[in-house]
DNA sequence: TACATTAGTGCACATAAATGCATATGTCAA
DNA sequence: TTGACATATGCATTTATGTGCACTAATGTA
């Protein structure tokens, strides 16, 4: 067990990277369709994905613009076209932070949450 | 790269652990803030989580609930109490499923979502 | 038994989010 | 330059979620 001060600090990095905006992004249906899409897909534009997708483009469009905000897709614009593909390296990342100092927080100051 | 069928099953199984209350759950700052008391405080019963809540605590008991729904929380009733605390195994367990799915789902399917 | 304590539920309300239509913006092509 | 196309935005509507008050259920205590 770390001292008072240290575990406070330990903590508040750990929720300090619970992005809020990352969670609520992968919450809804829509938009992990989207993301099923685009992993089996690959990079495709605005377009091509709504004809997927029972949604109207422009709820598919702005699904696409949320999921950029959260770092989780990438967004080119092509003349006419905007092409959105998977983040896979900032994705990935965050989803391995997010993993790595729950362990280390949990078991640095709260190893009865294991029990 | 693997054969459609395989690459389906795999993006299958990736986005059914991809599980939507989970995330929700995660997404609600009220509810991180419980999460932080919890982890700072340990096993603790539902008035005094309130007592360092803003919200009423109906609400608190609530949000307890869900994420006692969503695995996070362990709930045990003792005489009048009830008390919750984090399910650090379920919790770890989770994140670390999705971070290794979602890695080795992008490396079979979409290596192209790295670059 | 009567009363206090603890947690949860019913209900109404406020706020936020998803949705679709119509329209604007920007881009290409004839 | 005119028209078609791709995407995004404004707006209104519906749906979902968070919130607090009042009340109930369950348990312990005087």
């Amino acid at each position: 067990m770390e001292t008072e001060e240290e575990k406070k600090r330990i903590i508040d990095e750990l929720i300090s990277n619970f992005d809020l905006k990352f969670f609520r992004t992968l919450g809804e249906p829509g938009r992990l369709e989207i993301l099923k899409f685009l992993i089996q897909n690959g990079r495709s534009d605005v377009g091509t994905i709504s004809e997927s997708m029972p949604q109207d483009r422009s709820v598919v469009s702005r699904h696409l613009q949320l999921m950029h905000e959260a770092g989780i897709l990438n967004s080119e614009k092509e003349t006419r076209h905007v092409f959105y593909s998977v983040n896979g390296q900032h994705f990935i990342e965050k989803l391995e932070g997010i993993t790595a100092l729950t362990k280390q927080c949990i078991s640095k100051c709260c190893p009865s949450c294991c029990e």
